[in-house]
DNA sequence: GGTGTGATCGTA
DNA sequence: ACGATCACACCA
């Protein structure tokens, strides 16, 4: 089956609903030499705009998130912690803000070229036996993957339909039963269990794998 | 496997 | 002042 992208129809839906339809199709994108860096989406994260208050967008519109104000089906990207550059899917009706963080990939093809992009690990030991960085440690993470995709600032507000960087469907359904727990590394709205990844995916950290008590997630839905 | 800490700078 | 993080050191 070739690989398509979606309609911006598919991306005007709710944060939280196109989330979990987000796991398994591909994140592509195009680097200067003309190559493919494909990667399978494993983990993701729903910030619902307005009403959440661990979103960029909590607090209106600013020059930085932009982008999320805009039509869905675009890639807002952030600079974070002085150094990493994360990126996110614009979904839902214009205006509303909502977006959907890509936390994690399986990495498919490119990975000669994302391994350079993303340096040697400063663990790999001397001589004959240094080894590059591990294939599971490409892209996972919000912000090893954009480095291992070249995703930068100048990327933000890129079209996914038809730009550099786009997302794809190539027939994989999306896991029947997403793993669901909660986002990680936010101070506020911590309890809403709004990260999704595919079960088991050892593409995900096997730390961020435990999911949440049944009843909680019950309850905060 | 887990925890703790420093890096580093744009943004509000 | 504080991040939608990461790499590394250290402990188990």
């Amino acid at each position: 089956m070739t690989a398509r992208p979606l309609s911006r129809r598919w991306y005007a839906r709710e944060a939280l609903v196109l989330a979990p339809e987000l796991l398994n199709k591909l994140l592509v994108a195009r680097d200067e030499a003309g190559r493919r860096r494909v990667g399978r989406i494993v983990e993701v994260e729903a910030y619902a705009g307005a009403t959440d208050p661990a979103s960029h967008a909590y607090r209106g519109s600013t020059a930085r998130n932009a982008t999320m104000f805009g039509p869905g089906g675009h890639l807002y990207v952030y600079f974070t912690y002085g150094m990493h550059w994360c990126a996110n899917v614009v979904c839902g009706p214009s205006g509303t803000a909502q977006a959907v963080l890509i936390r994690a990939l399986e990495p498919l093809a490119g990975l000669d070229e994302m391994r350079l992009a993303r340096g040697q690990s400063a663990t790999a030991g001397p001589g004959p036996a240094a080894q590059s960085r591990a294939d599971r440690d490409l892209c996972r993470g919000p912000a090893r993957l954009a480095q291992a995709l070249a995703i930068v600032g100048t990327d933000d507000g890129v079209d996914l339909i038809r730009g550099r960087i786009r997302v794809l469907d190539d027939g994989f359904a999306p896991p029947a039963h997403p793993a669901q727990g909660p986002r990680v590394g936010i101070s506020v709205a911590a309890e809403r269990p709004w990260r999704f990844w595919v079960p088991d995916s050892g593409w995900v950290s096997a730390s961020r794998r435990r999911v949440m008590p049944v009843d909680s997630v019950v309850a905060t839905q």
